[in-house]
DNA sequence: TCGAATGACAGCG
DNA sequence: CGCTGTCATTCGA
């Protein structure tokens, strides 16, 4: 599956767009969705925060606390991440324990 | 459990 | 101008 060939960043940040609202994704599912496999540039380029998409998720920019680990935890969030699950609770994702529920809210790409 | 791999960017020499 | 280290990670031994 491979997209527009960008600064990787842009790539990443169209990946989140997509993501639908009370879904989830992953940092692997979209390093695998653009064909590579530093799934730390992935997280990377949304850390840098293209265009402070730490607003809401009804916001025009790029989702990017829809983006977990693989292994459904958190991880890490620029803002915190009290603040990430706080926007996925919001938009109906069940948070367990830092933890999201992959098999019910994973989206595939 | 620990280390390597992978991509990009900031900092430093 | 060039190199090293770091980062919201993941996989393999």
């Amino acid at each position: 599956m491979v997209f527009i060939n960008m600064a990787f960043d842009e790539d990443v940040w169209e990946l989140c767009r997509k993501i639908p609202r009370g879904k989830v994704s992953t940092y692997k599912g979209l390093a695998d969705a653009l064909d590579t496999k530093a799934y730390q540039a992935v997280g990377n380029a949304m850390n840098r925060n293209p265009r402070g998409a730490w607003t809401t998720s009804g916001s025009d920019v790029v989702p990017c606390h829809r983006v977990i680990n693989s292994d459904g935890k958190i991880g890490g969030f620029a803002i915190g991440v009290e603040k990430k699950i706080g926007l996925l609770s919001r938009e109906g994702v069940v948070i367990k324990d830092n933890k999201v529920d992959l098999k019910k809210y994973l989206f595939r790409f």
